[in-house]
DNA sequence: GATGAATGAGTGTTCATTCAT
DNA sequence: GATGAATGAACACTCATTCAT
């Protein structure tokens, strides 16, 4: 994947051309991106581009690459001190809000993904999904989330996530405004709405397993 | 929105010009897809396109305001001989998957739309949306669903709805394939799975009110 | 071989590039030659090139084709005139000097091919190499010639003729200067010398067969 | 022309940049060659090569000179051992064609320089055509070649084996393939031909002078 | 109504060369 | 002496759009 570079000068110059990558394709999507702004939005010289990328494709597959993988890592770390799987959701999915609120790109730049870099756009989602499926197994073993299949349930999840954060953080009033950090997050009462909604769909039936009693009266 | 024709002949070839154009952004996608190939497409000459449509922008408002309306057709259309309220949504989301199983380019193009044409982008979701939050607030006063904010749970349907049709329609096992017609629906027992997830989000609490008068007894 | 024009219009067009593109590649050499000059050399705007041609390997080897063409018909041209062989013989190298002189662009391109397109440069030669062996091989006949391989005689004089040439129309005092037309041709003595030298090495042995008496006493 | 080293290691390095890039010039030709490719080819850092040469014209130059040098080598060599004028003809015909055989670079080279260094050119073809006249003055002093221009009969020789050289070593039946030592000599026949043409060319009148009756005096 | 020749701004990419290390 | 990161001018090529026919 592309040239690593061999000097620490390499290195950072490599950081600069990710980092201005990420903010042109957020702004102006991947088409309307053209190697001149990245270079210039990272202030280096065009050739150097090609020093550390095979092309525009290359540099893509490495941003959307690193946004998952700083996606799951604010996930990860946010569900890591919940008590209850429950509480681990909730805390993954504000994580995941948050995380969307100040990188819109993560949005916008996985939706282009479908056409330019199907690969990449798959082992995108198939990631996180992994995540999901991993906790609804071990809340399963612990009762606290119902017999079903974990699969459908994550993608489910993920396609929630996906719309409610498309719809209350990157729609904000005026339009498409990619500026990071100023956007608000997704209000406390769709918050809420959505978690209850969750919780719902995955809690045990009242009834059914007398192994947990701790959810059903 | 770009010129109307004014003959049957001119007639005739707009619509060529707008089934060409959804095939070649389905299968190339926007940016791929020139002038050049859509008049080929449609057999008509390049200099004919500006006749009818403003440039390549237009035409794909157009296919997807097209598109649009054909899937809400196709999901109202199912749901219209629905007995309960959960069957409409049952027969909704067949139809949702079918059409998408038949019209990849819906996915396809839709998401290019982010860039390409936000307004477009917006209008389509909130339009499948406004079918859903009008359902259930229909089901609502039936005591069918309880008591939540309708908004909120239509785009968690929508959520659901598009990720697990992406998982299971568009991803076959190959790859990306574009082929039209040719593509499995998804398999009953992930829409099972799916429709109980939902069901159980969307279900009364056993023990309120049928009326429902407040959130907890 | 790349789009024929439709229109009268086109043709034309078509026909100034090719004739642009002779004149580029002659002065500057193929890799030098950009597709911009030959536009501008044209007078036509930069897309219209792609209209007719594939690209610039494409126009080099039509260019190539031509020259070979005119060099061919201006030699048998010359040559169909004369009363005996030699004459004829005469006669083609006075052609192929006069050509080159008008139009060092043949050698010039023709070098070039090499790694341009091999193809056409082998093409080129053997379609000339095949007019000599021909005329060798009536010549045979009529016992004006020899009896020898036409084949290695006729690369031989293909060889004698390019480096002639090449010494004395090509390389004029100063150095190298494409202008067409203002170049000299051959000097006499030197045209005489080389065709003694063809001659004795084409001769019938004075001995050999007594069908023809005409070269020696 | 160019730095010299001034160490063991710099001659060595030097020496290694030389032998890369004719290798590297006979395989992809002159302008696709790229300093890149001469330094990974000679196992030398890129800036290494600055050190020793002004530029690719200037590496390519001294190739140039270089492979001029020991292809007349070649042929002085072979002639030496020669008795008469004929056969010293012979063997060096025989040189050029084994070094041809062996250094296809030679041709592919040279027929670059029309445009990449033109005086490289001409130098390289004078020095080889100012040993042929100096053999053929020498024979036409002791009778062994007829009265003639001995300039005019060099260029002759010289495109004689420039062309059979190039359509039977060079052209071998697949196509272009630059895999130097593995190709095969002019074939005997063909040989033979191209001796009696050019023996025929040369050969005193019969009758003509009675100062040289025969071979020797 | 229909056509396609013509255009040129804009793209991704290459590579000879410089220079700080 | 040796290196390779950095540079930017230059290239081949694409395509949305115009307009004369």
């Amino acid at each position: 994947m592309s040239a690593q570079p061999r000097t620490a000068r390499g290195t950072r110059t490599k950081a600069k051309l990710l980092e201005a990558a990420e903010a042109v394709f957020a702004s102006v999507g991947y088409h309307e991106a053209s190697i001149v702004k990245i270079t210039e939005e990272a202030g280096v010289g065009l050739g150097t581009f090609y020093l550390y990328f095979d092309g525009k494709q290359a540099i893509f597959d490495e941003v959307v690459e690193d946004l998952n993988r700083r996606v799951r890592h604010a996930m990860t770390d946010a569900a890591r001190n919940a008590g209850t799987r429950i509480e681990a959701e909730r805390a993954g999915f504000r994580a995941f809000f948050r995380f969307t609120a100040q990188h819109p790109a993560l949005y916008r730049i996985i939706r282009q993904a479908e056409f330019v870099s199907p690969g990449a756009l798959r082992l995108h989602y198939t990631r996180i999904v992994d995540g999901y499926i991993a906790g609804l197994k071990a809340a399963q073993l612990t009762g606290e989330v119902r017999d079903m299949d974990p699969t459908v349930a994550a993608w489910a999840l993920m396609g929630i996530g996906e719309l409610i954060g498309m719809r209350w953080v990157l729609w904000d009033e005026e339009g498409t405004d990619p500026v990071p950090g100023a956007r608000p997050d997704v209000p406390e009462d769709v918050f809420e709405e959505m978690m209850q909604f969750i919780e719902r769909a995955l809690a045990p039936t009242p009834d059914s397993t007398p192994l947990q009693e701790g959810k059903a009266p």
